[in-house]
DNA sequence: CTTCTGCATGGCCCG
DNA sequence: GGGCCATGCAGAAGG
């Protein structure tokens, strides 16, 4: 657009037609405060003239006077937005409040604006080219800026249309969004908002995307629609009040033009009912919301009804230059209309408008053609709906699959005329997927999801605003656009994109992201339907970070800062913190059959592995140089310390383990609900063995988030049930437990010996350099280096078992604590339950691994205890402990599930009984 | 058990 | 405040 600051006659060399010259210029349009916008009429050039005076001063009725040309334009109701119209004969009308004032002078050379010429002036002359008699009625639509006084040109571009001009303040977003291929227009105007400078220089481009638009704006006026001229230049509503043509002379041809005028219209024309897609100069690609053309009810069909719909696509749609398209309406598909239901809500202004009349509610079949050409019989029919009528039509789901539609597309209806054949096209919300489930919310007047959406990012996100550039530069269809641009969004944020998926299995554990786009589209639909969609985001979703609930729990840690408070509650502790968890870095600990324990971090910068401390505590974002603990590996151009080998295992044997733990966490719920009752009669038992078999004293319970060393009142205390029976004790409640735990540990070690093969052959590969590391590689919050639920939870944690090897009284007091983890989510039974087993039943039985050698000696069972001992050979003795205790621990839950279920079938003498017991 | 059908409900938009 | 419409829901029908 040009910046003239004489426009004395269009710019465009093609054109050159006066200002001056009657019927050569459109009238203007407030742009926001104080600006003023032309365009030409003979080419489509567009000019903004800015006011020359900014400062007026209220007088008396309203009016308002420039102080710098005295002349009085301006209501007062202008500042609660109402509107103005011109005059016929020179002045302005608002239309609020019904006063008038006369422009008293239109010399614009009146007062000197540096700009040589009077938007005065031009408002008169803009005026007398459309001096028609119904000006004065047909141009309400007309808002003017503050003063319509002084003149300058000034690029369009620099016109941010904020939000705070009361002139579209009303309007809704409907109105204002542009439903595709106005991303530009929207990212045009943060760009703009950032840069005036590159506005400026963006002024010949502008122009000539004005000029390369003309053909698109004669066609609107041919159709002698009301329109605005929206975001052409990357404004995405620059006009507020959009100039409404009505007076365009009846040159036009179209079907369209039979319509009347709807003045109901004009008050609230879309923002961006007229928009230009990001390529410049393919006019035929702007989109354009065209009001109803015809039909019954046509006066009522709300704007985001309006097609919007390209001159491309109506040629596309056609197929036949011998058949004109007329643009019906279209509808953003809710997630009902999408959905496997098959029904089509249809807006009842436009079923009424459009569609065949209906007096019974079995409808009638309606003929549709796609735009392949396809022709898909519907059910048009309705519903009684209170005292109104719901339309919809049936059977929709075979088209809206071919179609590959989703809840967030677009389908426009079209008469094919003169054949008067109903037409279906469909634009797709390239971003149908990050919207599917929230088009609705998003968009609740019905914009389509992809405009919201990018509208969102753009406005948001000023470094988006690059995208301007690279949507201008952008050829093709605007979906096509739209479709790099999400590629584009979605590579440099994948992360953005949150997807539900309704089974765990579904999620990707490997990343963050999940298949949702594997997700069946049922699975997906049922998820879409709370009312709650309408949020953007639903609960769902921000549950489902990609992020499984137990890889949560690993990045969940305490607050650094707070101390926990030990509550215990029928016999299991809880670990108190007044705040909330926070996020902390994953880590690997690994424990050396030598002895030593050892935690592994990642660089978050190098991504090389560091050896720390066990108790260190990470942040959520950790770097080498962070690395207090080893000033030789402290910088990132340090070399790894692990072997690449080592790391392969570390990492595989991590995987593994993080995979059963899923698996054991998904057994049916019902397996797991014994476990804590026979936790705590086996926990009776290897108290009593424990009790006998070591002397050691040492910390002897552990809980959440327990720490070495860590001298809570929990850890510090006696083990539970110790002193209450004796080892020798044979009373029932003793022997039944005995028995039961002796059934147990026997089917461990059946269990046992069928995956001895395996494990043993992992725990070689995890020797490797190191070969007499005895690894259990776990998935750990740093920050919670020794936490027993964690680590019993993990249940592989070769830290704990070495923790209880050494400490077996500890361990004899774990077993009577059940562990329970707060951070496990309250709403998810199945987790929390599976959580819960596995916590105290892999406690237990770690604990178990050890008494059980004693406990079997003395029963006569110390085959079973060579059988172990051999199966893991290849390590030192206590560790080949370990390690079939860490391999009993890589299943944990299953384990004590299978243990419990089979205790219980015959010698479990109740877990209310060992419950209440007082062992 | 799933799908279909015919509403009913209620949030939200518009006048 | 009225009406629209997205969606829920119960009953029916079908597999």
């Amino acid at each position: 657009m040009a910046s003239s600051s004489s426009i004395k006659s269009c710019m465009n060399a093609t054109c050159g037609v006066s200002t001056s010259s009657s019927g050569g210029w459109r009238k203007g349009w407030a742009l926001r405060s104080g600006d003023f916008a032309i365009l030409c009429d003979n080419c489509g050039s567009a000019y903004e003239q800015s006011i020359f005076c900014e400062v007026f001063h209220s007088k008396d009725s309203g009016w308002r006077e420039c102080t710098s040309c005295s002349k009085r334009l301006h209501c007062g109701c202008i500042a609660s937005k109402s509107l103005l119209e011109l005059l016929d004969g020179g002045g302005v009308n608002c239309t609020s409040c019904s006063r008038s004032a006369r422009v008293t002078s239109v010399n614009g050379d009146e007062k000197p604006n540096g700009f040589g010429m009077s938007k005065v002036e031009n408002v008169g002359e803009l005026q007398s080219a459309s001096a028609d008699n119904q000006l004065a009625t047909e141009t309400k639509l007309m808002q003017l800026g503050n003063c319509i006084d002084g003149i300058g040109t000034r690029n369009l571009l620099q016109l941010q249309s904020d939000e705070t001009n009361g002139s579209y303040r009303k309007m809704k977003q409907e109105d204002i969004l542009p439903p595709l291929g106005e991303i530009a227009c929207t990212s045009f105007s943060n760009f703009n908002q950032a840069s005036n400078a590159s506005c400026q220089a963006a002024k010949p481009e502008i122009h000539r995307s004005f000029a390369a638009a003309k053909d698109l704006y004669e066609s609107l006026a041919q159709t002698n629609l009301s329109m605005s001229l929206g975001s052409s230049l990357g404004n995405p509503n620059p006009f507020p009040g959009g100039v409404v043509d009505e007076r365009v002379p009846s040159k036009a041809s179209s079907p369209l033009q039979q319509g009347p005028r709807s003045r109901h219209l004009l008050p609230k024309p879309p923002k961006s009912a007229l928009s230009m897609d990001a390529n410049v100069g393919m006019v035929s690609q702007i989109r354009v919301a065209r009001p109803p053309a015809e039909g019954r009810g046509r006066n009522q069909l709300l704007p985001r009804y309006w097609p919007r719909i390209t001159d491309q696509e109506l040629q596309q749609i056609s197929g036949d230059p011998n058949s004109t398209i007329v643009p019906l309406f279209e509808k953003v598909l809710s997630a009902s209309d999408a959905g496997r239901i098959g029904r089509l809500v249809l807006p009842k202004a436009c079923a009424e408008a459009y569609f065949p009349p209906i007096s019974q509610p079995e409808g009638l079949p309606l003929r549709i053609q796609d735009v392949k050409g396809k022709e898909w019989v519907f059910q048009f029919r309705f519903w009684p709906n209170n005292n109104s009528r719901m339309y919809v039509l049936e059977g929709v789901t075979p088209c809206i699959q071919s179609m590959k539609l989703q809840a967030g597309d677009t389908v426009t209806f079209s008469r094919m005329d003169p054949e008067g054949k109903l037409v279906m096209g469909f634009r797709k919300a390239s971003n149908s997927i990050a919207m599917q489930d929230t088009q609705p919310a998003a968009i609740p007047n019905g914009v389509p999801s992809s405009e919201s959406y990018f509208s969102g990012v753009f406005e948001n996100l000023p470094i988006i605003s690059g995208y301007s550039g690279l949507l201008q530069s952008l050829k093709g269809n605007t979906d096509t656009h739209l479709s790099a641009l999400s590629k584009h969004l979605h590579s440099a944020s994948g992360d953005m994109s949150w997807h539900k998926s309704e089974k765990q299995e579904d999620r990707t554990r490997d990343g963050l992201l999940l298949p949702s786009l594997l997700v069946p589209e049922r699975k997906r639909m049922r998820n879409i339907g709370s009312k709650s969609k309408r949020l953007l985001i639903d609960s769902l979703d921000a549950l489902e970070l990609k992020l499984t609930w137990e890889e949560a729990q690993d990045l969940l840690r305490p607050a650094p800062s707070v101390k926990p408070s030990i509550v215990t509650i029928e016999d299991h502790d809880f670990e108190e913190y007044e705040e909330p968890p926070v996020f902390g870095k994953r880590s690997i600990f690994i424990v050396r059959s030598i002895g030593g324990q050892e935690q592994w971090a990642q660089c978050d910068s190098c991504s090389k592995w560091r050896r720390l401390p066990v108790d260190v505590l990470l942040p959520p974002k950790w770097m080498c140089v962070d690395n207090v603990w080893d000033q030789s590996r402290c910088s990132c151009s340090a070399p790894d310390e692990l072997a690449p080998r080592e790391l392969e295992n570390l990492l595989r044997l991590n995987k593994d383990f993080k995979k059963r733990r899923i698996t054991n966490s998904h057994q049916p719920a019902q397996e797991h609900e014994s476990s804590g009752l026979d936790a705590l009669a086996n926990a009776a038992i290897l108290g009593d063995v424990g009790e006998q078999s070591t002397t050691i004293v040492a910390t002897t319970t552990k809980h959440p988030r327990h720490r070495p060393g860590c001298s809570c009142i929990v850890c510090i205390q006696p083990p539970s049930g110790k002193g209450k029976h004796k080892p020798t004790c044979t009373c029932n409640v003793c022997m039944t437990v005995k028995r039961r735990f002796k059934t147990l540990m026997m089917r461990k070690k059946k269990r046992q010996s069928e995956r001895e093969a395996e494990i043993a052959q992992r725990t070689q590969q995890m020797a490797g350099p190191k070969d007499e590391a005895e690894v259990e590689s776990n998935s750990k919050l740093a920050s919670t280096p020794v936490d027993p639920s964690d680590n019993e939870a993990r249940s592989g944690n070769e830290l704990e078992s070495k923790s209880q090897s050494n400490n077996l009284s500890n361990k004899l007091a774990d077993s009577g604590k059940g562990h329970l983890d707060l951070n496990c989510h309250p709403d998810r039974e199945e987790d929390s339950q599976a959580g819960l087993t596995r916590i105290s039943m892999t406690s237990l039985l770690q604990v178990a691994s050890l008494p059980l050698d004693t406990y079997l000696k003395r029963n006569g069972l110390a085959s079973l205890s060579e059988q172990q001992a051999s199966s893991a050979s290849n390590v030192p003795a206590q560790t080949g402990e370990n390690e079939a205790k860490i391999n009993e621990d890589c299943k944990p839950a299953s384990a004590g599930q299978e243990q419990e279920s089979g205790g219980e079938e015959n010698e479990e003498p109740g877990p209310e009984q060992s419950q209440n017991d007082p062992v």
